[in-house]
DNA sequence: CGAGCGCTTGATTGAGTTCAAAAATCGTGG
DNA sequence: CCACGATTTTTGAACTCAATCAAGCGCTCG
């Protein structure tokens, strides 16, 4: 599972080979099945998870006991909850796998270590932080003002690549509609002959 | 104005003096009347403004006219289009004064300068994105699950001093309801004898 | 002082929710 | 590999929250 982090790790960041090993020592991963949490609500996140092969999610409940899925990662994605990393607060967030997912385990040191030895690697978090910035702001624009169908269309343009992995009810609860509407958003595009695969 | 912006920087960095006058003597400051827009949606942005007096705020205006605000920056606020400035993209916002309002124009070469000298303003930097994500979830949250009632008592109570400031329109329109919607809840919420201020 | 803008109020409409139940799919153990 | 229970998706009907449409009021500022 190491490989795939080290690919992805090296093309964003150049280090050679034993720049790489010489952090990645006491990187841990793990294999977890399908429906084991890795982060509760209220406790401090310690870890960015990066997802070798899988899929993750992380999602609140609120008060009425309802999910809201905040977002998914699938392979060569890293999920974690930055603001309770950073600032050392408790996470508002669940993270759990959607499928049997192998996981490595990005800690503290592991990032110290990197931003220490290497510019690249500051460069790309900078720019990692920029893009989950204008990411989470479309996805506040798509809130305030799309239909349910609109939110649907922009979710398979997307990730057209997840819409088939992912159960419907979690995309309709990442869109903030009921399983129900969207069932009936699919039914509709559908009888206008609408091939979104 | 610039007063205003080196307490609030020095505040933030502990730059001295001398090393704060040597990176601001290029920076601009302005007076603009309410209305004036400072960025356009399809333009590129080249600044982040600090208000030291004043509102101002961050809008799209989607395909049926209607505006979607996304930010509100009053006094000691930086508001800007982080995702236009870093990757050189055209804006998908506007910028305009809702006051009145005196500005200090921050540039590329100004936040270069002051990262090259200042360990301490990288961080606040650094600080700062991961607020900004924090809210920008925090809001992706709310917009999922909240009633319009919810979401207005969430917005007074963040922000109570700018309640009385922003028109009730444009409130509604960060809440993602309608200006009526909102004029109803209102008085809901008096009926039941609610005391905001 | 009046024209325009913002806020309120009312009546109506409509998109999406809720509740309920059937149909389809999945997964797991025998 | 099949069967059976569980989960997911679909469908239907009633309902609800918020949007829309429309009209009137009040304020301000030009």
């Amino acid at each position: 599972m190491l490989d795939s982090f080290k690919i992805y790790f090296q093309s964003k960041t150049n280090l050679t080979d034993d720049q790489f090993l010489s952090i990645t020592d006491t990187l841990q991963s793990k294999k977890v099945e399908k429906g084991t949490i890795l982060l509760h609500q209220g406790d401090i996140c310690h870890h960015s998870f990066f997802v070798s092969k899988g899929l993750l999610r992380s999602y609140t409940i609120d008060e009425t006991g309802k999910e809201h899925i905040i977002q998914f990662a699938a392979e060569n994605w890293i999920i974690s909850d930055r603001s309770s990393s950073y600032f050392h607060e408790p996470s508002e967030l669940f993270i759990d796998a959607i499928e049997d997912t192998e996981i490595v385990f990005i800690d503290k040191n592991f990032i110290n270590a990197a931003a220490e030895i290497s510019v690249s690697f500051r460069e790309q978090d900078n720019t990692a932080l920029h893009n989950h910035i204008r990411q989470l702001q479309k996805r506040v624009n798509l809130l305030l003002g799309a239909t349910a169908e609109q939110r649907y269309l922009d979710f398979i343009t997307i990730y057209p690549s997840l819409t088939l992995r992912i159960p419907q009810w979690m995309i309709a609860s990442y869109l903030g509609i009921t399983p129900e509407t969207l069932s009936r958003v699919r039914k509709e595009l559908a009888k206008r002959n609408f091939k979104p695969y």
